[in-house]
DNA sequence: GCCAACGTTGGC
DNA sequence: GCCAACGTTGGC
């Protein structure tokens, strides 16, 4: 069991949207780094947990937690032009990036801003916390999870 | 909106 | 393969 950090733009799609989704499940799609990439492709499980992040908005945060319901496949978005994903360089007879689905879990009724992880001594090594950290997909450790998940409650 | 930090591209 | 130029991320 691995532990995970996503980070989205909740002007785009946010711990809400995913929650009053239908099955509240998404395909994590348009990951186009390949640091991430090779995260999502590698590494990344089925029944792995993530922290789910909010970027380039007000209040940075991770604002819940949800859980991978479907390991690495295709993200057919970079052959969709008209997906704002679209990558026309990719080739869909040799794919190069990855989606997971990811699933609802839980919305934190205390978010952790980015200041309180910042600020907090047992978090100092967090990816997330690393000066230029702009990893969309990133490990956790088992303590930092646990103790994240600690703060939340 | 600014801009530092980082990743990618492409000329050489 | 180097590296300058450019594009993007994301906090502030």
């Amino acid at each position: 069991m691995n532990y995970w950090l996503m980070k989205s733009e909740p002007d785009e799609f946010s711990i809400d949207d995913l929650q009053l989704s239908k099955d509240q499940k998404t395909a994590w799609q348009g990951i186009r780094n390949y640091q991430a990439r090779n995260f999502l492709r590698d590494q990344v499980k089925q029944n792995d947990l993530v922290f789910f992040y909010h970027s380039s908005c007000k209040v940075p945060a991770i604002v819940g937690l949800v859980e991978v319901s479907q390991a690495a496949t295709v993200d057919m978005s970079a052959f969709d032009i008209n997906s704002t994903y679209f990558d026309k360089k990719s080739d869909i007879a040799n794919p190069k990036w990855i989606q997971v689905e990811l699933h609802f879990m839980e919305k934190f009724n205390r978010p952790i801003s980015l200041k309180q992880l910042k600020a907090d001594p047992r978090l100092t090594s967090m990816v997330l916390v690393a000066k230029g950290a702009r990893l969309s997909v990133q490990p956790v450790s088992t303590e930092e999870f646990e103790h994240i998940m600690f703060l939340s409650r």
